[in-house]
DNA sequence: ATGTTTATGATTGTATACAATGTTGTTTGT
DNA sequence: ACAAACAACATTGTATACAATCATAAACAT
């Protein structure tokens, strides 16, 4: 099995909250479960870890990062910023074509839905983000987007309500709707939307695992 | 030494043209100049590969990165994209403090520029770029633009015509006037027109070693 | 001579051994 | 009983050895 399977395996298993944030990826346990050396699990990590997915701290190892209040805020800012921007690069080379295939992606969203499959919805709806962006003839930003979108699913692990998974989604074939009528005000209106709609159905006020005050935590106030 | 240091060299070397895009990257050359094993060298080649900086290929090992045209128009697409976006984010926190800094640095381009250390000038406008998108608050954007300043320095030495480094720079201080006026607009627009003048200052007509098209090339057309 | 095959050298890919580090649990002394 | 020191374990960090691969050059046959 190649490294670039690994690195699909583990972040695939990552973004789906298979391993949710926090999870211990340790070197060894890794080695064994892909039948590889250390060494190829280690530049997976390592790779995982220059884009954000994963932490690594020296001389303890690898974790699935667990993003804090502010890098949530930051990456769903910069996605509100962004994603509405490439809406007209994307519709210069709208077709009929790539209608009927985010058709079906949502189609597939709807289904995962109403399996109540959360991995595979996770998956596909931070996908129908990435692949928007991919239509349009800058990869250096798809790139980006993309990252954006996989660390966006351990924001919603973290921050996540309940069903806010299904919530969030919101409905994306309102979007190619406006897409197909050529309408790119409204298209970069409605994603602006959509995307702040997300960010404001976060807990953001629930701190991470890393920096609980377990002083105030137990402080003993007469509570019990 | 560590791994971090080694990595900083190398990057600096590169964005500094004394490594031009081309160059190769032995492992074990490497090793012995920095006294470390290859494992440590691999990992910093890694690293430069996934931002690109570098590219591996399999089993012929490390280069410096040559950009092709269409690379090159991404990124200068990119940047007209975002750094004018992030005007008003910067503006937001702009301080005498920060503009005696940034004035501080543009009088050190000015030295370079005059002293023709074409290494510092280069360095040093690049800096300028992303020193002021990291007064965003939004460190996530400042990294991808940050990522994008080094791939310009890239961009610069494959295309670049001969005087265009000390050209491209305009004049700094412009931006930061605008800055201190909190002029928004203008500063955004300066910023626009600053990227498209390094831009269009490009001879992308050239094609790259990549494709050539030797049919044309020498195509024999009476001449010679 | 040209084209194919074979050998050689250089370089990367992978696994593993050992050192270094951090954590946990136990012992020891007061 | 408590605190500090120590020992044992688990895990990562680093170097190195060996295998696999590619490019170049030489040898050979046509």
């Amino acid at each position: 099995m190649s490294d670039e399977i690994i690195y699909k395996k583990i972040l695939k298993s990552i973004v789906e909250h298979q391993l949710p944030p926090g999870s211990r990826l340790p070197e060894d346990k890794l080695s064994e479960a892909f039948g590889k050396s250390r060494t190829s699990i280690r530049k997976v990590l390592q790779r995982l870890a220059l884009e954000r997915i994963v932490s690594i701290v020296p001389n303890k190892g690898a974790q699935v990062n667990s993003p804090s209040v502010q890098e949530a805020q930051e990456i769903l800012d910069s996605r509100i910023m962004l994603e509405p921007l490439l809406i007209p690069e994307i519709l210069k080379s709208w077709s009929k074509r790539d209608s009927k295939h985010f058709r079906d992606m949502v189609i597939e969203e709807k289904e995962a839905e109403k399996n109540e499959d959360q991995a595979a919805l996770i998956q596909l709806t931070a996908q129908f983000h990435y692949a928007l962006a991919e239509l349009s003839d800058n990869s250096v930003m798809a790139e980006f987007i993309k990252q954006l979108c996989y660390r966006s699913s351990l924001i919603i692990a973290v921050f996540g309500s309940r069903h806010s998974v299904s919530c969030d989604c919101g409905d994306h074939m309102e979007l190619i709707d406006l897409l197909d009528k050529q309408d790119s005000v409204n298209a970069q209106q409605w994603m602006e939307h959509h995307l702040q709609h997300i960010k404001s159905s976060l807990q953001l006020g629930i701190s991470d695992g890393e920096q609980i005050n377990f002083q105030q935590l137990f402080a003993d106030t007469e509570s019990r």
